[in-house]
DNA sequence: TTGTAAGCGTTATCAA
DNA sequence: TTGATAACGCTTACAA
């Protein structure tokens, strides 16, 4: 891979490399002549700077550091999709690490974008992840960090979110209104932010109904691939007449055990997930859903960290954004 | 973000930074009680050298290009999945470039990529390329480059691809098998290679099992969000009695558009798709499928790049390796 | 208007 | 065993 140079360009027309470099970004101190002639030569020669050599002097990368649990999830790499684009626009290249829900992965990569030199974070914290210091280390650095979908209150960091409590109470009241009354709510580790959020917007629905909360109908699944299992079973003896799932994945895990088990679905069972796939439109029997915002989150949070890099911080304290989310009913009899 | 370097380890310690260089790679020619001192104050201040720095004075950068035409895709974003893997196992960046479908588009990205002093490039090409120039200049150059998924053979590079013949080839026989002769096959723009690889496989069924090839029962679909319909009412006018749909994109698609219509799905048409979800197990009607290694595709074609940039070619000629697929067959009466 | 030189962080070569 | 210096590609004081 041999690459053209400021030094070549510089041999070839008996110039020093600094008259090259003024005349490549139009400096006023160059005489026209010059400048046409270095300009037309570089663009024959297909010239680019080395954005290596720009990085080591100018001290930043432009390029962002992109934090997830998982890149195969539907939700993430809609949102990546978003960052990519505003990023793209922007000037900027994405790095994607994935923690893999595990604190200790999560540590590690956070490092690894930071020696990395990445101008910015985009976080979305692991499940496992309840200590936040390694965050707190970074912002004290300045750092610019923005942190999306699973946030932390601990840190007074930018957040952008799908307004999670909203979507939940919205689905919670769907329910109620079509008669529900014993809506069990199976989500997801309660440690992330979004879990907490969307248990309050269920628990405000039933409230303002006046329907008691049941504490043995909210239940917990980790990440495992069966684990959803016993927790149906549990469930189903307590005899809901309604799931919420807080999650694509718990959604559909929720749909495949019950299938298993022949619950006669239409009849005495609802699911609202989050799911925010057309998917849902084709299961048998449809699934009401509740749309996460994915690219919007990714957008907005590339937007504001990108700001926050260029140092033009619209507002002055951005505090967390949250994106609404919209309901989709769908009904077994349409 | 100040971060510390080896010239405030030397200063500090009253050495050359020449010489904690080579302490910190554990050069013979230290004094071991140097080496410890340097190594310890190093670790003291958690030290880490500055890649840039090292991308600069080696001439690579330990990243990886990734060129997709879409990250918010299953099959990519689990490539992607495990492309990461093996990159992070082996000490590598991967940056993520989407093409969009867009010929142009691949073309500023694979510039991107080379000009950010990509080591090497993992490239799937988009619907709309059918030069290859691009690449075969980059090759002349020396870059080392693997395709995966959607491959050319006018390149004499490496290529990993699921074994789209075999898979389709099965699919078909399948649909023969249980009694289906008028098998529609929707599928994506002709130019890819997928595409072609698949309908052989179909075609190499029908005419095992003596089954006439019907080339208008053959129809392709772009990537717009609505194209299948006027497809769909065209297939529906030659009455087929079984759908071979190509992608996930079009399966999910073939299928909407027949619960629009109100075709009686589990009676008269089969569908299998290349849907590598789960969630085909949840479709009404039961969706049967070929699954595609996505994971395996970017582990393989991640190792395969990798070994390439660090010129260990364990075979003289890698050519096309091909994943095996999987047929999972779900019927409506289960 | 152009050139010289220093510096970004690191390593390799050569000298001490 | 250690240090001075040049080099990677580029920008920018400062000199000319």
């Amino acid at each position: 891979m041999d690459t053209i140079t400021i030094k070549d360009i510089a041999r070839a027309l008996n110039l020093s490399t600094s008259t090259v470099s003024r005349a490549l970004r139009d400096s006023y101190e160059i005489n026209p002549e010059t400048k046409r002639l270095v300009i037309e030569y570089a663009e024959r020669l297909d010239y680019r700077p080395n954005p290596i050599a720009l990085s080591l002097k100018e001290n930043r990368s432009r390029v962002i550091g992109v934090i997830v649990p998982q890149i195969a999830n539907n939700f993430f790499s809609q949102v990546i999709n978003g960052i990519e684009a505003i990023a793209y626009n922007r000037g900027y290249n994405v790095i994607i690490f994935q923690s893999h829900e595990s604190f200790e992965r999560e540590l590690l990569t956070v490092q690894q974008a930071v020696t990395r030199k990445a101008d910015g974070l985009l976080i979305s914290l692991s499940s496992s992840t309840s200590d936040v210091s390694h965050l707190r280390t970074l912002q004290e650095k300045k750092l610019p960090i923005v942190l999306f979908d699973r946030v932390s209150a601990e840190l007074d960091l930018p957040c952008v979110t799908a307004d999670n409590f909203a979507g939940a109470f919205a689905a919670t009241e769907h329910l109620i209104q079509t008669g529900r009354r014993r809506i069990a709510h199976v989500t997801i580790p309660p440690y992330i932010s979004i879990t907490q959020e969307r248990l309050a917007g269920y628990r405000a629905a039933l409230e303002q109904y006046g329907i008691p909360y049941v504490e043995s109908l909210v239940q917990y699944a980790g990440f495992g691939q069966y684990e959803v299992e016993p927790i149906i079973d549990d469930l189903l003896s307590q005899k809901p007449d309604a799931f919420f799932a807080a999650s694509d994945r718990l959604a559909l895990g929720c749909l495949a055990a019950l299938k298993k088990r022949n619950v006669a679905i239409p009849e005495t069972v609802s699911l609202i997930g989050f799911t925010n796939t057309p998917v849902a439109d084709l299961l048998a029997p449809p699934m009401s859903t509740v749309e996460q915002p994915a690219l919007e989150i990714g957008q907005t949070a590339a937007e504001q960290l990108i700001d926050l890099i260029e140092d033009k911080p619209k507002k002055p304290k951005p505090g967390t954004v949250r994106i609404p989310t919209r309901l989709h009913v769908r009904t077994s009899t349409q």
